[in-house]
DNA sequence: GTGGTCTAGACCACC
DNA sequence: GTGGTCTAGACCACG
């Protein structure tokens, strides 16, 4: 699964748990359907306690991202389960932190620039 | 002051009063070397904890917007102080959040019309 | 038999085939006495574990929907056997949605139209 | 609070809490901004662990039902918040259960006398 | 004092 | 084996 905590950082260990996940699955690299470890093992290999795996388990499938079977596990959802709320809910982020970036006196030439900088990087990749 | 706290805001109370006031700060609200509020009188006016005032205005400090006097007060600084470093961590924040669209699979095209929206809106007031 | 599970559903899946097989039952596309898949069979069919089906089975006789015989098979009941009991537990389940709905301020006209509407769509099939 | 927990019942005990609270807030018994007992207290008053409480406040929160202060307590939100997603999901409730009835062989006109004797009783409390 | 996170370990239901 | 709930108890951040 190749996912590595970092114990510097200040956010909860379940919100990176998620994060890490979220990114796997948004970047297409967990198909739909796909098994997810199961809570213990995915417990074991982090190092942490069942109970935090639980948690961003059972977070993930409430906003969406995986559903769970009783008794099988949990497995990756359609994309079209989560890809509008979070289309919303990132592009909001965004505006937000650009108009804190104007009040702070950054231009919008400098935002063209690195929205060039960020896309050039990731368009052979993706397009 | 005009300072009005969301208590419904997830944040800490000490955060929200630190937003606030780099705002009024970087806007030129507050020109340099203007006097702030004391910690106590600031507390009575947000009717909140002078200890959550008093942790604001020291990490104000200590990232350069303003300055102590032992015994006289809160001043603003020069926006020297802090121009360059805060620049840096709000591009750093784009950027990053950018990668995180992309892979959520925002277009380029959508970020370019959120910079177009932003900087129309605010235009008016700063160009 | 034309079953179809839902493996996203959040009932345990003896659950579900209880309900499909209570729904042809009582819908009477099953006729009384009528010879059910054997359990082995049904678990084959739905690609789960007999235990499951086994369940399910189980508790459609305990519930007088179907009856058992030793080496033989299970068979539909006379719907004399669960039409009252099932007809109680059903409308006890509505009336307690139905107060909780008033306690969230829906409206009487509103259920009543809600009732207009269900009956309306299934009139044409059954009546 | 008058909150009293049934251990017969089969649901989670954070469930009930949340039923229990979600009941009170929806009658208006408890007004906007009421604060609610703090997770500890609560959890000594119903003899049950402080986790257990907590998720039920945490759930609360996330269905906009309350919203919490770090280091103040949690308290009731705006009926606005939760109105409109909670009407949506009992309206889904009783049509999914009103097409159970149907097929069971329940008539229009009984479930429009249901409609009558529910309403009939709160009709002089509320209108 | 408040809520929030995490651990360790137990027990249950389902498959 | 799977996920789900609950307990007991610890530690932290915030006010």
């Amino acid at each position: 699964m190749l996912i590595a905590l970092d114990y510097r950082d200040k956010r909860p260990l379940y919100e990176q748990v998620k994060e890490k996940l979220t990114n796997l699955i948004a970047a297409g690299a967990l198909p739909e359907d796909e098994k997810l470890p199961s809570v213990r093992a995915l417990a074991v290999e982090l190092a942490i306690n069942p109970n935090t795996v639980q948690r961003a388990y059972r977070e993930l499938e409430s906003e969406g991202f995986i559903y769970t079977v009783q008794g099988r596990g949990n497995f990756v959802s359609k994309s079209s389960m989560w890809q509008n709320s979070k289309y919303k809910e990132i592009m909001e982020e965004i505006r937000s932190l650009f108009e804190q970036a104007l009040s702070f006196g950054i231009k919008k030439s400098e935002l063209l620039e690195l929205v060039e900088q960020v896309c050039g990087t990731e368009r052979g990749d993706k397009e």
